[in-house]
DNA sequence: ATTTTCAGCGTACACTTGTACGCACAACTG
DNA sequence: CAGTTGTGCGTACAAGTGTACGCTGAAAAT
């Protein structure tokens, strides 16, 4: 996406683009960040509100696609752009992944401590699921809604599947 | 990267280009193509030779890499493609995970039955374990050798979680 | 020996891209 | 009220893009 598509989109001559952000790469820095910021916040909340109910796994996945649903241009490009080749962009949105694996970590142990089951490597499951939910979000946006009901019940499974080896690995080292 | 710049680089002018793709999209599928093929049977070879000695985990995971890393461009298109929006491309590009999700999940039930070790949800284990090794793989790329290193053990330590998972999924269900 | 195929070339065209420059009008500030 | 600031515009340009066309010469096939 070009400059002046932005512009074009926006409604607003190709010029006057400079006077929002200085670069296109200034757009994408201030669209992780809001973005970026909304989707932690929303991830805590759901954590809490879940933690008093049922499973807080397929509260959380169930929340999250919505989300990468609803937000499917940016929830890509943030996806993407942290693969890409070096740049500010790119460390912007590996910053963003980052801080959702140490937050979701950081819940793990807390909840493990809570059910007084030891954790074996919590930061490293946590980067594990933050992997499969994006990858499979973002897998399943051109798809059907029966792909995609299908895509959210695997991958409920897949972090079941990580938790219960990280506890299996607790017990038995 | 634009035909001009492909042509620039084979040395030929661009329309000579067409000589041997008829479009960009050509090339890529080509490139998926000749690097799909190999990956597939490099790790098929790997799980051979690994399965009359040590950790088929390790040597999986080291060869992976070190294949990501010595054909950083294609990988990480690939990657990258098959999260950009629907193409031809994209659908080459899933394609070839899958396959290779295929794959390893054919390995693992193999595996399994031969230690005499139930496992549950064989599919969506391989499927985890693909994402994260190509995302982590991709992530290390523009890295220095001690990160990739520790990422690499790093993933060794992910991909047992998952198995230690399905299997005791597997036993208490 | 003749023909066909192949891979290269240069030229040309229409189009898009980022961006520099300066002007106009609103809104807020003093 | 005058002044500053923010946001818009049109024009212009150099550079890059895909690609259509037709010409060459070598290699391969007949």
């Amino acid at each position: 996406m070009s400059l002046r598509e932005v512009a074009r989109l926006a409604g607003i001559a190709p010029t006057s683009f400079y006077r929002h952000f200085h670069d296109m790469e200034g757009l994408g820095l201030a669209l992780i960040e809001e973005h970026g910021a909304g989707l932690l916040t929303l991830m805590h909340r759901v954590r809490e509100q879940a933690s008093e109910g049922q499973s807080v796994i397929r509260a959380s996945v169930e929340t999250l696609f919505d989300y990468i649903f609803s937000n499917q241009g940016v929830s890509r490009m943030i996806l993407q752009e942290s693969l890409a080749r070096e740049s500010a962009f790119r460390k912007a949105a590996e910053k963003l992944f980052i801080t959702m694996s140490v937050d979701l970590a950081d819940f793990l142990v807390w909840d493990a401590e809570q059910r007084g089951v030891p954790l074996s490597h919590p930061q490293l499951a946590a980067n594990s699921a933050v992997a499969i939910l994006f990858t499979t979000g973002i897998a399943l946006l051109d798809r059907p809604e029966d792909d995609r009901n299908t895509g959210i019940e695997a991958a409920i499974v897949q972090l079941r599947m990580i938790m219960r080896g990280a506890e299996a690995m607790a017990k038995s080292s």
